[in-house]
DNA sequence: TATTTATTGTTGCACAAGCAGATACCACGC
DNA sequence: GCGTGGTATCTGCTTGTGCAACAATAAATA
């Protein structure tokens, strides 16, 4: 075993850690968004990231990349939200490919109706994950990543 | 704004950034695992807890726990594998509900064919993640979790 | 201008996931 | 012993996902 060897089981255990947190929230986020305001965590993701664009548009292409979804997937998903009349696409001139997509005064609500669940779970997984002595250096090293005081 | 609620966006926050690094990592080693050793993620993380289990077996339950997945997705990811001749079922004397899991052979030896890639992936997905602002700061952190020298 | 090449978004298909219900088994009280 | 409640796993059904092929538009090039 050499430093190199190290090195990657140190990258090793570090995804393995981040994957398992990971998993801990989206299953609970996942529970309760479904039973608060029947929308999944990617559902939610949409939304939330809309909501904080300026402007309020994004295409189809940077909702994929900001929910790492397929391009099928996102179209899809963009289409259930419409569906439920949450989100509205709008052609773009300029571009006649490119879609844009608004959330609607009714995605709006829901999504606010939606945030405290989705902050308070977040809460109850993190302080969950830190009783896990695997993850809990992770937790504590999250809110170091941008904490701005 | 008070104290609380800048808590609150810092969890928020934390999470995005865990999420959009947990997405970025596992579509890299999601296509080059497929591609190479006609493996899922999950699945290598099957044969990859399994074999670091040491002679230990594990059992449905615990897999599901460590893969995050429902106790019926568990079933048929052992099914899939056992299918393959990678693993096998072993019904446990003491507990007769219980199914223990074991490596085989071939599954030793695919895993071990599969690891490579998947380390390199890793690497590579985290290299890129290093490049991308809000991302950088946790692929900074996630060594320092379980770093020992 | 005409023709190729690249990009953006949608659809057909096969597969994996979760939920709810079923089955087999353990543990405890009577 | 018998029944009750709880646990471990499997199956039926519905839904979401990715891949590959497609249509429409833009950009590049001759």
């Amino acid at each position: 075993m050499g430093i190199k060897d190290d090195a990657v089981e140190v990258r090793a255990q570090g995804w393995r850690t981040l994957a398992a947190l990971h998993g801990l929230i989206e299953s609970e986020l996942e529970r309760s968004l479904q039973a608060e305001a029947q929308l999944s965590v990617v559902e939610y993701t949409v939304l939330d990231a809309l909501s904080r664009q300026d402007g309020w548009h994004m295409r189809m292409q940077q909702l994929a990349r900001a929910t790492a979804l397929s391009a099928s997937a996102t179209t899809r998903l963009v289409n259930r939200l419409e569906d439920r009349g949450l989100l509205t696409r709008i052609l773009c001139a300029d571009d006649r490919r490119g879609i844009y997509t608004e959330l609607t005064a009714s995605g709006i609500k829901l999504l606010e109706e939606a945030r405290p669940t989705h902050d308070a779970t977040l809460e109850r997984a993190l302080a969950e994950a830190q009783d896990i002595p695997e993850l809990a250096p992770l937790v504590d090293a999250l809110p170091k990543l941008h904490a701005h005081a």
